[in-house]
RNA sequence: GGGAGUUUAGCUCAGCUGGUUCAGAGCAUCUGCCUUACAAGCAGAGGGUCGGGGGUUCGAAUCCCUCAACUCCCA
């Protein structure tokens, strides 16, 4: 036989993807006579390379749809990428600069131009990965949020919730980056610990000599002031409220409000409200009424209603007005202080709060339905104890702002006229058609300009898994056959960092437009940390290549090294060392499959001492696979597999093959052989999910397969009823064969030197049954059936007495010791057991069920101690 | 500041509505083996009183209170 003793993978993985590729195995197409079970991948950024978290994350939709396909249902696994606008456009931007271009330089065609391209070059480059890793995505269905048909999509969604009135413009503070020039999501922004200064500036109340003294690290932004602000109950300026004060330099007048937001331990108790240039000054302005100053151009330099250093820059500003405060005697102090920072991800720059025209969808009604779903558990999430956090989200949910100062994504469909009113409308000619009517002017498509702002990318990702299926429902209203069909999905898996983000709003949109779910179960994933716990990261560095694991490991053992330690929704530490074990297992596996396929069979005998333990495993590989189903069916996907794992390595190979091979060079009997060819397709099967590669391979080795008949087409096993008590006889003849290991292993005697043994058992036929496995796993020479035994080691496996006769080897005061300490240990249990059921409101009280236990086990302690009485006796 | 979660063997985790002397699994560790399927392996073994304290109960890892540590979300 040429088979290597290691299982190589790299031959058998793209072999195989390419035969279930060619044979059209993952593709999908409605038919109403199987069961429809979909998955929609969560769509990966364009700008993506395969980290560990997809890894994962794919991996478990790949099982899901892999156990579906194969139990028979119309299984559809959707794939696709998002555009990604934020991370695409900086991509996008850092790619031209290293040409030499500037966006500035571009119109938007021009840089759309450069986008798209790029897009084409390096956007499917995560799907060609997720290949390598053996996802059976239905590739002919691959969707990109910015397909022409996803995109009308988009918009006509856009339109339609305006139309309804969920859609407003608004005015709202966003991360504004001045270097840039544009507005920055939160995620986008980074702390940091800046060492600053606290000045203590000097404010002359009106109409008096009396100055009150305000603490900012922002002395430049003074101007823009609007107010100034006491804690209502503090007492030290009581005699202030309803007087005004005037702003240093430029004797501007503002009124001195109370607001409970200030601290009163802070700097001076006085705060200056400045609501253009920071978000809780913006807030408390709104609360009292307050006009809005912004002294701030969109480069960072002081515009005209400064009045004063008009066209400085911020930070130098910052540093004049001081000098410029210090001069005219109203700088009281200042202080070295550290403040926490934001700054731009992209350019470094300091964040500027900025108040901005934005979209935003009203969140108030639309929600409503979304939530009671996931409380109703009509859509459920796993593990559950996200439920809590979902529900205090959609509680306390602010309106969605969806519009992004970038070019990369779905156009707003706004047209103003040049009276400054704007018509939503799906095109500019439709909003040309509505301005015409709306009043007598007579506009032309020149007239109109376009709203420059984008869609935030999730206002296209929320409609995934109805736009993937039929992305013209939103334009027409009625379902096409596979949205009909496929939807509601079957499962989501995800990270619980984009439940709100991505999967709450999914439902919203399920609900709002096809009065659905858009899945039924959301599986949240956890996330991949090394092993001190961090996030992997790109700047970290600390990411193995999934790549390269792959290479080096299989992606069978990737697979399952991912999986084993992976509940769901817990943190996964990786360490290389899991899928090493993956990689083991596959090893083990090959090796089964290499001593199967080595076997000569012999037509004519068959060989009865096989019968009991075909009887076993065939009854204990139904017992495992109930309880591989239970798993699944509550999702504990990494338990499916630890049961797998044990059900192949250590009762396939370790108790079952090791009961039924044959003798070095001796062949094995028909029966025998067919029953274990049997076993091992059923374990290839159950593997399949978890470890497509290999399992596809043997079950190719093992018969000459056409199409149709590829494993991963199979059909699921099912449990058969079996017979509780072939699994303990076998569990008690298992034991024993460990015993007398045992016995083999403490006193340093050689596996090769046989053992008589004597079994004084009130069930014989066990053991006449097991015979030839226990002579052969325990190399005994001969099974007595008898009561007492002269100079012997002794155990007892479940009330029977084992005695092997070792003459000289045995040293009896050792055996004494060893045989009193289980019976001290036995008659401590009985005593708790006798104690219970002496115990008046324990009979009283307990249920029927566990008092009969007790009773049993008081039975069995009994038995125990007897036998062990009387080998205690016999050492003499 | 508000809310949620976690805390069980060296590591990662199971332990459902309290009931076997209940303390489990995988990995790691230790011991002995290259026994012709597999040293990426085989056989055997050791290891925790369930974060601390208190309570309810015939009985608590499991329920309640409290303290502590860690994590996350929101502000």
């Amino acid at each position: 036989m040429s088979l290597s003793t290691k299982y190589d993978p790299s031959s058998s993985e793209s072999k195989w993807y390419a035969y279930w590729m060619e044979n059209r195995h993952f593709s999908s197409q409605v038919d109403h006579s199987k069961e429809p079970y979909s998955i929609v991948i969560p769509p990966p950024n364009v700008t993506g390379v395969l980290h560990m978290g997809h890894m994962l994350n794919n991996t478990i939709q790949d099982i899901l749809i892999r156990k579906a396909r194969m139990e028979g249902k119309n299984a559809c696994w959707v794939p696709g990428t998002d555009h990604a606008s934020i991370a695409t456009e900086a991509k996008v931007v850092a790619m031209l600069k290293d040409k030499g271009l500037d966006k500035k330089q571009l119109n938007r065609e021009e840089f759309l131009a450069h986008a798209w391209q790029w897009k084409e070059k390096y956007g499917g480059i995560i799907l060609e990965q997720l290949k390598k890793l053996g996802a059976s995505c239905d590739w002919e269905r691959t969707k990109f949020t910015m397909d022409e048909d996803l995109s009308d999509a988009v918009i006509h969604v856009f339109v339609d919730l305006y139309k309804k009135g969920k859609i407003y413009r608004g005015i709202r503070m966003v991360n504004w980056d001045p270097k840039g020039k544009t507005a920055l999501s939160d995620d986008e922004v980074i702390f940091k610990e800046i060492p600053s200064k606290l000045y203590y500036i000097k404010y002359l109340i009106e109409g008096s000599e009396e100055h009150l003294t305000i603490a900012t690290t922002r002395p430049e932004t003074i101007m823009a002031d609007v107010a100034i602000c006491v804690h209502p109950e503090d007492d030290r300026f009581k005699h202030l409220h309803g007087k005004n004060a005037l702003i240093p330099l430029i004797n501007r007048t503002i009124p001195i409000i109370q607001d409970e937001y200030v601290d009163r331990e802070f700097g001076t108790g006085c705060l200056k409200i400045t609501p253009a240039h920071d978000i809780n000054d913006y807030e408390i302005g709104i609360r009292h009424n307050l006009e809005v100053i912004d002294i701030l151009a969109d480069d960072g330099t002081l515009n005209e209603k400064a009045q004063i250093l008009v066209g400085e820059d911020r930070f130098i500003a910052r540093k004049k007005i001081a000098k410029l405060l210090e001069e005219a005697g109203q700088l009281a102090n200042v202080e070295d202080y550290v403040s926490n920072v934001g700054h731009s991800e992209r350019t470094d720059a300091v964040i500027e709060p900025k108040l901005s025209m934005q979209w935003f969808l009203q969140m108030s009604d639309i929600t409503k339905p979304a939530l009671s779903a996931v409380m109703e558990d009509q859509v459920r999430l796993f593990p559950p104890k996200f439920k809590n956090m979902y529900r205090s989200w959609m509680e306390n949910v602010r309106d969605w702002c969806i519009s992004r100062q970038l070019w990369w994504g779905h156009r707003i469909p706004a047209f103003y006229l040049p009276n400054g009113e704007f018509i939503v409308a799906y095109t500019a000619e439709e909003a040309l058609r509505e301005a015409n009517q709306r009043g007598d002017k007579k506009y032309t498509l020149m007239d109109l300009r376009q709203d420059e702002d984008v869609l935030d990318t999730w206002f296209s990702s929320w409609l995934w898994p109805i736009s993937v299926f039929d992305a013209d429902f939103f334009r027409t209203g009625k379902k096409n056959p596979d949205l009909a069909y496929y939807y509601p999905t079957n499962d989501l898996v995800t990270a619980p960092e984009i439940l709100f983000f991505w999967v709450a709003r999914m439902i919203i949109a399920g609900y709002e437009y096809l009065g659905d779910k858009p899945f039924r179960n959301v599986y949240l994933t956890g996330i991949v940390r090394d092993k001190l716990g961090r996030k992997m990261s790109k700047s970290l560095g600390n990411s193995p290549d999934p790549l390269e694991l792959i290479k080096n490991y299989g992606a069978d053992g990737v697979r399952t090294g991912m999986l084993f330690s992976s509940p769901a929704g817990n943190d996964l530490p990786f360490d290389e060392k899991l899928v090493e074990q993956g990689r083991n297992f596959s090893n083990k596996i090959w090796n089964a499959f290499r001593l199967i396929k080595g076997w000569e069979v012999s037509a004519e005998t068959a060989n009865p001492e096989n019968s009991a333990a075909i009887r076993w495993f065939d009854s204990r590989f139904s017992q495992g696979l109930v309880e591989i189903e239970d798993h699944f069916s509550k999702y504990r996907i990494s338990d499916a597999l630890l049961s797998t794992y044990k059900l192949v390595w250590d009762d396939f190979c370790s108790w079952y093959l090791e009961m039924i091979k044959p003798p070095y060079q001796y062949p094995i009997d028909q029966q025998t052989y067919d029953h274990t060819i049997a076993f091992l397709e059923n374990i290839l099967k159950v593997l399949h999910p978890f470890m497509p590669f290999i399992t596809e391979e043997i079950w190719q080795q093992l018969a000459s397969r056409d199409p149709k008949h590829a494993l991963i087409v199979s059909s699921w096993p099912s449990a058969k009823p079996f017979d509780p008590s072939v699994i303990e006889q076998a569990q008690q003849i298992f034991e024993t064969v460990t015993q007398l290991r045992n016995v083999r292993a403490s006193k340093g005697i050689s596996p090769k030197e046989p053992f008589e043994m004597t079994v004084n058992t009130e069930k014989p036929s066990v053991y006449e049954s097991y015979g030839s496995v226990l002579k052969k796993l325990a190399n005994l020479s001969a099974i007595h059936f008898g009561t007492t035994v002269e100079n012997a080691v002794s155990f007892v496996v479940k009330g029977d007495e084992c005695f092997v006769p070792l003459g000289q080897q045995i040293d009896v005061d050792k055996e004494r010791e060893s045989l009193l300490k289980e019976l001290t240990y036995q008659q401590g249990f009985l005593a708790s057991v006798l104690k219970k059921l002496s115990n008046e409101r324990f009979v009283s009280g307990a249920p029927e069920a566990v008092v009969e236990n007790e009773k049993k086990k008081q039975a069995d302690a009994e038995a125990k101690i007897k036998a062990l009485e009387e080998s205690l006796s016999k050492l003499g």
